[in-house]
DNA sequence: TTGTATGCGTTATCAC
DNA sequence: GTGATAACGCATACAA
């Protein structure tokens, strides 16, 4: 059933290699030559073994792409974005959910190292050595990190960050909180460092820092009763996932938003539109991020010398939604004082 | 840099074959001499490369996942399902996304077929004829539909139908719409047949069909008016996504859910949960379906002789939660008559 | 322009 | 229990 190169060699009349040469160099076969092998190759169904090519040309035809979480919805369109770029490439795309565990990450690059011609590898908390030893094993592409000379890809936090905080200033508000992700994660440091430099430049505005919390909803709701006691009268979130689970908190403590507070997501998730009220948000170009990565590892492949690229700060545009509005003269809910 | 079996021979004092044996058959080795093999592999950092091994034995090491759109939650939690098991397995994990174009699925279908063991594909309306085709360019198991005897995982859409509709009779529903999904989809056949079939032994209860729309958010914004008038007091939606379209839509028109209409959905998508109201919803169990499905084909890939395995019908159960509540005797939105 | 010969890294077969 | 050897399917260098 399986059709090799010495059967379309044989119908056509001609040697293996003429097969090998009218698929991967159709110039050094003669027309005539090269039409019929093309032919016969495309009647008999044949298809290269990929196995067999790489074992020569060392180049495998696929690339891989490790995540925290495939049911993220951060990282399911990083997904789409790195596949959808992959394909157009003509690469196949492994995949590997490292299921939030970074220590499980360097295992997962071993075992895709030797059947991709790269990886690209979201580790938001993996600690740097680590990140270098995986570079070592196969060209690596790293998404909202960096790590040394390994080549990457980031949003614009930092003005992600400022859009949003100069937007809560223009509706009034003056006390602004910051729900943050986890410790070890380079976004989060990166977010806090912009809320506050962008705080500084504003001594008119207090911030109020809540404290680190999980990147997910049950983050946001740990962190709620903390906004309230904070007096603040408006937040912004880690991300998206920190932001709803806040308004979940809220709702429960008869907190109503955008009323008695204005709260602002980070990444602009797909499911941050479908919300009530609707989630304003850092619009982050997720699916562009995947195949930035794509672009980055690629260019890396084909030209192993140049030195590592970095595609920074993607541009981030804010999206306002239904979660924030002016500041209300008179909170009515009970804050401290 | 990389190292080969022959590394390993030469530093080990054994012949190439014996590296081989120690890590494929270890008790085909004498107890020292494995342990000195194995020691050098690991000192070296060898790794068999999975090109050269799969063209001997003809198998892989890898399985690939299709389906219409990664960003979709329904799909991201199967292939996270797919993943976890594969990987639990040992079976190193490809992807694929179709872009909701069942067209594309040959292509990528056979672009895969060569590096995987097998295949499972998510394929709502392909054709069964070009399902047929690529169960024959490599083993194959189906989600959630079936296809002569292409081996199959589906979930039990008539009783979680049922539970829905018992459900909303209880609650004093008598009037109940269905918005369908689209009308290739083989999910949605079945639905809507179990929808027609429960309703058929409820006399009192009226069924209305809304029609077919897209399976998203966007299908279910545009069935939202239809619902309203069509004077049902609930309705059951093809999934979760068509539910939050009328969610969307009904708000738009100043109908209070689940005051004015009680909402059901299906799938049990991870964010139904955190909506507001919370939409109740036919819970499946979406990584379970993608784990059946990674161990169907397993079972096929390990014995071929095999007749297909269907793990038809896995269980399902309702989760009630705020979009549904007791009908009200004097309907507060204008219906007709 | 085409064919022959060689080798990629591994496993399988068969001697020893 | 171990080692030499062939073979997997293809791409490449070289010869013709």
């Amino acid at each position: 059933m399986p059709v090799s190169a010495r059967d379309v060699a044989r119908v056509a009349g001609v040697s293996v290699s003429t097969v090998s040469r009218a698929l991967t160099r159709p110039d050094d076969v003669a027309p005539e030559t090269r039409t019929r092998v093309l032919d016969v190759a495309r009647g008999l169904g044949y298809l290269p073994n990929p196995a067999a090519r790489s074992l020569i040309t060392g180049r495998t035809g696929n690339i891989g792409l490790v995540v925290p979480d495939l049911e993220n919805p951060f990282f399911a369109s990083i997904t789409k974005g790195f596949h959808a770029r992959a394909r157009s490439f003509g690469y196949a795309a492994f995949i590997a959910d490292s299921d939030e565990d970074p220590a499980a990450e360097p295992e997962l690059v071993r075992n895709l190292a030797k059947q991709v011609d790269g990886l690209v590898l979201c580790s938001p908390r993996g600690p740097e050595e680590v990140i270098a030893g995986m570079a070592r094993d196969c060209p690596l592409v790293l998404v909202n990190r960096t790590c040394g000379d390994v080549a990457t890809v980031t949003v614009d936090d930092h003005d992600g960050v400022r859009q949003a905080m100069v937007y809560l200033q223009a509706l009034g508000h003056r006390r602004i909180a910051f729900a943050g992700g986890p410790r070890a994660s380079w976004s989060n440091a990166r977010r806090l460092s912009a809320f506050r430099s962008v705080g500084a430049q504003h001594p008119d505005t207090e911030l109020v820092e809540l404290g680190f919390f999980s990147p997910h909803v049950s983050g946001g709701t740990a962190a709620a009763d903390l906004l309230i006691a904070s007096g603040a009268t408006a937040a912004l979130a880690y991300n998206d996932l920190v932001a709803f689970g806040l308004l979940e908190g809220l709702r429960r403590r008869g907190v109503v938003v955008p009323r008695d507070m204005s709260l602002v997501g980070i990444d602009d998730i797909p499911m941050s539109g479908l919300a009530h009220p609707g989630l304003t948000s850092v619009g982050t170009p997720l699916v562009n991020v995947g195949r930035a990565a794509v672009d980055t590892l690629v260019a890396m492949v084909r030209d192993p010398t140049a030195p590592a690229l970095h595609q920074d700060d993607l541009p981030v545009q804010l999206v306002v939604r239904g979660s924030t509005a002016p500041r209300r003269t008179a909170p009515a809910h009970a804050g401290p004082g």
